[in-house]
DNA sequence: GTCATTTATTGAACTGGTTCAATGTTTAGA
DNA sequence: TCTAAACATTGAACCAGTTCAATAAATGAC
């Protein structure tokens, strides 16, 4: 149940078997059924959570009702709205799991005590962050400079498991076009892909 | 000359004199000239840039040649691509003075060192790229969801000094359209506020 | 296995923003 | 104080992506 997560944590910094230990003890196992909802809208997010089997998805819902996906996360990522975790203020994001899912969570408290317990696991989370931030910063400079070929494009190069996973109208959500426009990208693609006679 | 960042930090995390005394004496201040450019694409950055008077812009220029402001940096903020500064690897972005700039550095080897001698320090380092995270989030999400319209008025709200001081063209490139765009935008606005008589 | 529901495709009309080019305005520097 | 360069405005033609509506295909619940 551990392995997974322990391998991840020790990727970037080093802890000995006590400290693993300790963090071991604080994750709460969690199952998740099919279409859940996580967290909502105004809810203060209390968890952070390590999925060892499943996908999550979260998304916005903007006043004219348009919906944008932020994340998938699969196997091996987190999952969170580490703004409102953090600061204990009511989040703007929902969350779902798309597929049953099998979690690892962190609540504050647990948080706070492996914090103080193991401080070495604060440059754990600030690595995450900051992988998180490059990532997100990548993501907005190809949604102002990149067509919808392209996102596309880059997505299933990027992401090549979750078209199979995610209904396709959560990805053209995740590029921040209309469903509509997505399929005639995708069918525009495979004509001029055909080879002809 | 440390007044205002020991400030800064002392926000978020308590520390003793004797933390501040290590911090201050690794920070290097610097002069910088109008129009600098401090970093180019391709380069490694080796710096975090905490600006104690002026202004510097992060953009990034895509293969069309597409110009992108990722931040207008001011008085109290930092300027760094955190992503190469920490792999030490090649970065995509420009940084440039648009102001003459007073500013106080950390590089590689000083945050280093600042991190083994005050450990405390990785949590404000946690804090503030978990404040960017949530913020390059918000504006990520509005991005795909508003129109030009409310991502101007949205901006001279959040940043009411930065039009002032930056040019027009620039403020239109950190919001994703074209300069001519923000004009119609701005002569639109100002047409619909008149009061007739 | 069937029916209801969700998801994907396609087309036509439309719109928010772009591009290009011309003109006007501000700024900085000698 | 004059001039060159950078910046801002405006208009016309254009285009990438949206919206709406209709149809087809896939999925899942019983």
């Amino acid at each position: 149940m551990f392995s997974q997560i322990n391998e991840h944590i020790n990727r970037c910094v080093d802890f000995t078997d006590a400290e693993i230990m300790i963090f071991n003890n604080l994750l709460i196992p969690k199952y998740i059924p099919k279409k859940t909802l996580i967290l909502q809208e105004g809810e203060v997010c209390n968890f952070e959570m390590y999925i060892n089997k499943g996908c999550i998805r979260t998304y916005y819902i903007d006043p004219k009702s348009n919906e944008v996906t932020l994340q998938f996360a699969i196997e091996d990522w987190w999952v969170s709205d580490i703004g409102s975790f953090h600061d204990r203020k009511p989040s703007k994001l929902f969350i779902e799991s798309l597929e049953p899912s099998e979690v690892l969570m962190l609540n504050p408290e647990t948080k706070e005590k492996l914090l103080k317990e193991a401080p070495k696991f604060e440059r754990v989370f600030r690595l995450m962050i900051q992988k998180n931030l490059t990532r997100l910063q990548d993501r907005f400079l190809q949604t102002v400079t990149t067509t919808a070929v392209e996102k596309y494009l880059d997505f299933i190069e990027r992401y090549p498991t979750i078209p199979q996973r995610v209904a396709q109208h959560y990805i053209a959500s995740y590029l921040g076009f209309s469903p509509e426009f997505l399929s005639k990208v995708r069918t525009k693609l495979s004509r001029g892909s055909v080879i002809r006679e």
